[in-house]
DNA sequence: TTTAAACCTTTACGTTGCGTGAAGGTCAAT
DNA sequence: ATTGACCTTCACGCAACGTAAAGGTTTAAA
């Protein structure tokens, strides 16, 4: 089957300006154009439509997704499996918000009451996925445009003895940090040798290294709940410690 | 409890530069302004801000939020309760979207055959949302702000009798709007008859009634499959045989 | 056959919701 | 008294299109 902007843009459900939008970012080029210029889309334009809606959906910008999808690593099945995944998080997601709705709606009802905190509970989560995202994109404007893919193809490719190393400074970097938290001191020996720990953990997975990007990174230890729920898991604070421990390492404070 | 623009900002998961813009276009004015010019936020504000947060998930524009938050007759429980149904839809159209990737994964594989355009299904209705929202958007700047509000009330405030009368206008339409099908000409008398009786109808729900904003409706009526669905229950085509009627009746095309 | 409607094209300016400096004042702690 | 983390007001930049404007193409009806 063969589709003109207007056929496609009301299969899809995008507008003709989006599709020429897209055309010219480059990030979805016709199969062919007619004898009148016209933009003739096939099945494979369809199919790599239908993958940048969902991209789109999950908040990744348009250059990062022109990226993803005409990478000739680009694997479509296995980003299949990751739109699964992503959508299944928003969708928990979602349900923090349901739930602090419902809970905003007792409290005025008298029936609970509730910390400022707690009203913004589901928003938050929302910040650091977004966070994420414009991560990607500062990486890639800074070193290039095949960083990311390579980030992954990196960990894809670990040796077992890499992957034991990096076991064992996982290791080293926990009771480190176990240590360091009860001097109390992010800028004291410890605490910076397990910021440098953590340095060389992340040198693993990262082909590029920058202050920057480490201490971005330290931040969203403090923001993101999984993270926090990991190392504060023997003593509460521990995340909030790496990350002042960082900061000072790395000479950055935001 | 009060907070700087900071504070608020870490509370919430908001930038500063959010906080200074909402306050900018007046959709969020500090509590008071400090000796020094700091913005200094209460609980009025915080609670606001939720409400602000919740409309913004939804994806209304802020225009139009400041038009909700700020109208005199805005009831805060009543905008909870309809969050809650918002985030309910929404997650209903995330499990659509879910559906569709689960599906696009079994296709690839082989083991389904997909249709192009089940591709897309999950994000159409994002877009019917959409243009519900720029609707309410154009609606408010020809017609005033208070307009959207009273639809709400007049729905409300409708006395048994007005139930009655549009309850049989309906039925008056369904009916005729049956029988001009199938004349299958939508300029027809009968389909301009279906096409009156249709706005008078509308005008039970909007106070103000413009030709495109019923085109506009009409349209909706074809996009939205809730709709189609009720208008094609006896015979498939009656939604779009509808449109063009109205199309007719308003002399609008677009 | 012509003519109108419904397509298509490129070009180009406008919009929303902020991000990101720059330049400078304020406050708390050392 | 100085440093560093706050705060302020401009003011420009940006993404992802929306929205004309001006004009060529296709289709179907008169």
């Amino acid at each position: 089957m063969e589709y003109t902007v207007q056929k496609l843009g009301l299969l899809a459900g995008v507008s003709t300006r989006t599709l020429r939008y897209y055309d010219e970012i480059g990030i979805l080029k016709p199969a062919r154009i007619n004898s009148s210029g016209y933009r003739i889309y096939g099945q494979t334009e369809v199919d790599k439509l239908q993958q940048i809606l969902f991209y789109k959906e999950l908040g990744i910008h348009l250059d990062k997704i022109k990226d993803i999808v005409n990478s000739p690593s680009f694997d479509a099945a296995a980003a299949l499996s990751e739109h699964r995944e992503q959508l299944l998080d928003k969708r928990l997601q979602l349900d923090k918000l349901i739930a602090n709705v419902e809970k905003t709606i007792a409290s005025n009802e008298g029936r609970i009451t509730m910390k400022d905190k707690e009203k913004f509970e589901g928003f938050k989560q929302k910040m650091v996925q977004d966070n994420e995202n414009k991560y990607g994109k500062e990486i890639r404007e800074k070193y290039g445009d095949d960083v990311v893919n390579k980030s992954n193809e990196k960990v894809l490719n670990m040796t077992q003895s890499e992957h034991d190393e990096v076991t064992k400074l996982s290791v080293d970097l926990l009771t480190t940090l176990a240590e360091a938290f009860k001097t109390g001191d992010p800028a004291g020996k410890l605490a910076q040798k397990a910021a440098e720990l953590h340095k060389q953990w992340l040198t693993f997975y990262w082909n590029e290294y920058s202050n920057e990007a480490h201490a971005g990174l330290a931040q969203m230890y403090v923001d993101d709940e999984r993270f926090t729920a990991y190392y504060d898991k023997d003593q509460p604070g521990t995340a909030k410690f790496l990350r002042d421990a960082i900061y000072i390492y790395t000479g950055m404070k935001q």
